[in-house]
DNA sequence: GCCAACGTTGGC
DNA sequence: GCCAACGTTGGC
């Protein structure tokens, strides 16, 4: 079992959103960036937990937890000509974008800022913290994982 | 809206 | 394979 971070921007799709859908699921579909899609693709299981960052708003940070229900398969968009991502070089024999589906697990009584998040020494390796690393799915260490869940909740995590 | 930091594209 | 130009991301 693995953590991870996903970006959304919540004017287009935030954790409320995600919590109103049917069964609280949802595609997490239109990532077009090579690293990132080498994570969903290969490296992000069922039963992995995922923070939901709310990026480009008022409030900027993780939200809340959600988590992996079914693994990589194609991501229909990218075959889709009037969608925004559209990409006329895959082709279903050869996709070349994939999605997970994610699924509501808890919304935070109020987002863990990234300011918050940068003021915590201990975290070091999330990416939304070093300098350079603008990646919509990012892994988050075990150890980083357990401290930003319990500065947003005052709770242990535990699954 | 600004702009720094990336990623991608395409000519050579 | 280099690298300049261009597009995008995302905090502020």
């Amino acid at each position: 079992m693995a953590f991870w971070l996903f970006k959304s921007e919540p004017d287009a799709f935030g954790i409320d959103d995600l919590a109103s859908r049917p069964n609280k699921t949802e595609p997490w579909d239109g990532v077009r960036n090579y690293q990132a899609r080498n994570f969903l693709r290969d490296k992000v299981k069922k039963g992995d937990f995922v923070f939901f960052y709310h990026s480009s708003c008022k409030d900027v940070g993780i939200a809340g937890v959600a988590t992996i229900v079914r693994e990589a398969y194609p991501d229909e968009s990218q075959f889709e000509p009037e969608s925004r991502y559209y990409d006329p070089k895959a082709t279903p024999e050869a996709p070349r974008w994939f999605c997970v589906d994610v699924q509501f697990v808890e919304k935070f009584d109020q987002v863990l800022s990234l300011q918050a998040i940068k003021a915590m020494s201990e975290i070091t390796q999330l990416g939304v913290v070093k300098k350079g690393q603008r990646l919509s799915v990012m892994p988050v260490e075990t150890d980083e994982w357990q401290l930003l869940y319990k500065s947003a909740t005052g709770i242990d995590f535990s699954s």
